[in-house]
DNA sequence: CTCGTGATCGAGAACACTTCTCAAGAAACG
DNA sequence: CGTTTCTTGAGAAGTGTTCTCGATCACGAG
């Protein structure tokens, strides 16, 4: 029941040329750079897709704004996040979901569900920083 | 070079009415409510101000909205949630604030600061939600 | 207890991100 | 093809938050 377009095609794609987490509207003007004229409200509807899917990973950045990004490990996992540059580390950690879900259960709370995520500068962006200060 | 209002008294009081986490707006109705004029943008600056003096905690619901709340424990911590009625649990995790550093210190990251809480379905939350269903 | 200065307030405008509306377009399928 | 029905996209609308700026008020100096 659902259709395949060119437009998904290619939120699919730009989401794959890319690292790190993008938001949406980043990823509407990297297509708009390559000449394609795929409108925001499909790319807003392409990527929401792709989330439920669980072909892509969503969050949301300090500032609030949502971010996505094609993911390569499957299973559920965590993000280690340069804040300045967008690359991203997916780690696995199982003892914080286990305490995520043991802390929930001893208190009575059920439907329990976590957001973890590392949010730091990466190597080469630190560096950059040291250089520039 | 920071004077004593009655707004901020006000917006620190209601935010101390509250038990769990509340949204700005929330208080801004709360406060008329009660029948004080106090403005909204009044109660964003308030909120802003208390979480950078670390009098309140702040974080981001699920659906992007900055939450706030008057923390009991003045040290580092996190939160379990209900996203149901927002009755909050305080909880400390040395064992995830070690991970959290580990794991940027062993990937080069620099500066690291983590995201870290549980949603969940609070005890009386689940109750009423099996009664209903 | 004035006064003066400058921080603070508040109403509304402006912003940024996201979702909705609905007419036009195009997959899918016989 | 032709029909059906889902999808698209431009712009409007919605939502949370910040900004603007004249009016107000806190508070230390005199
Ligand atoms: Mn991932
Ligand atoms: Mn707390
Ligand atoms: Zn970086
Ligand atoms: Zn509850």
């Amino acid at each position: 029941m659902k259709r395949n377009t060119w437009q998904r095609e290619a939120v699919r794609g730009a989401l794959d040329d890319n690292d790190g987490f993008v938001s949406a509207q980043a990823l509407h003007s990297a297509l708009h750079a390559t000449g394609s004229p795929i409108g925001l409200a499909t790319v807003y509807r392409a990527l929401a897709d792709l989330a439920v899917k669980g072909d892509a990973d969503s969050l949301q950045s300090p500032e609030g704004e949502s971010l996505y990004r094609a993911c390569s490990s499957n299973g559920h996992h965590h993000h280690l996040i340069c804040r300045n540059c967008g690359l991203t580390v997916e780690i696995e950690a199982d003892a914080v979901e286990r305490w995520a879900k043991d802390v929930a259960a001893q208190n009575g709370f059920t439907q329990a569900a976590h957001v973890v995520d590392v949010f730091g500068l990466c190597a080469a962006c630190t560096a950059k920083a040291a250089a520039s200060a």
